[in-house]
DNA sequence: TATTGTTATACTCTATAACTATA
DNA sequence: TATAGTTATAGAGTATAACAATA
């Protein structure tokens, strides 16, 4: 009964894969972590912050592809859960700019530290070639492009 | 000030590649079949529904790897927008099986018809050779592997 | 006038738990 | 007892529009 669904040409789109892999790697991603609490998007913006201690929300945003108002929530998680603080720009009164707490800091290390093991177990079905080009194509598809 | 932005090791991160990647197919989708209303996993569930007509939800809902409750949510979307129907099994007086409406075959056969260009200019950045890799590649992630 | 961040609103997707009808 | 589907609830993520403060 299982076996006898008919998949058509399901397994051809990049849609149904894509988004099949990013599910994956989400609750992989969030089962190896499970106690930093932390999803995939919330720890590369908090792992840019780190890197961007000076740089405002609008430029944040930007980065992770966010509209300013959905990102500003993405934010006010991480701060709830004490991982950053916010204050505002000491050079535009309008902006603010975000820093990693100890709390932030002692997180992302944890991540950091198993990132590449929890990367190369979701990909265990692939060798070290296939894993590079894997990256690397999208990183391709992922550049911007002309429109048609 | 844009460009002074350190990235560290984000572009190294799968589960940043991925996100970004299936962001990018979804906006682009959405986009290019604006006229229909879906998205890609709404045209995924259309699609298998259409192939599978007197398979129940909870099978359904296995397919696209999703809990029955949430899947639920989605076939009452797809419902309210005329392009399936849901009817009592007449085998197991619990299930319900869903086929699809006239209307939503229409809306079917014009993603079909475009599905294959959209994809082509999704992965402009790619050759043949490369996107057929990339395919095959996330196929052989997205297979089931051992437990480490 | 334009920009930054916020608030309000809405929709999709995801999950868990408890419920009902049936098997 | 177990299963199919629903309802209730919660949270993350996405987006648009309108607003106050500032540039």
């Amino acid at each position: 009964m299982e076996n006898s669904i008919k998949w058509g040409r399901t397994r051809d789109f990049f849609a149904a894969q894509l988004r099949a892999a990013q599910m994956n790697i989400y609750s992989h991603f969030t089962e190896w972590f499970d106690d930093t609490g932390l999803s995939p998007k919330q720890f590369a913006v908090l792992y840019v912050i780190s890197l961007n201690p000076e740089v405002n929300q609008r430029q944040l945003a930007n980065v992770h592809s966010t509209e300013r108002a959905a990102f500003g929530e993405t934010l006010a998680r991480l701060e709830e859960k004490g991982l950053i603080e916010r204050k505002a720009s000491k050079t535009d009164k309008r902006a603010k700019v975000a820093s990693v707490t100890a709390k932030g800091e002692d997180v992302l290390k944890r991540i950091l530290i198993g990132i590449d093991e929890q990367e190369r177990a979701f990909t265990a079905n692939l060798n070290d070639a296939e894993r590079h080009m894997l990256l690397a194509l999208l990183l391709k598809v992922n550049m911007p492009h002309r429109e048609s």
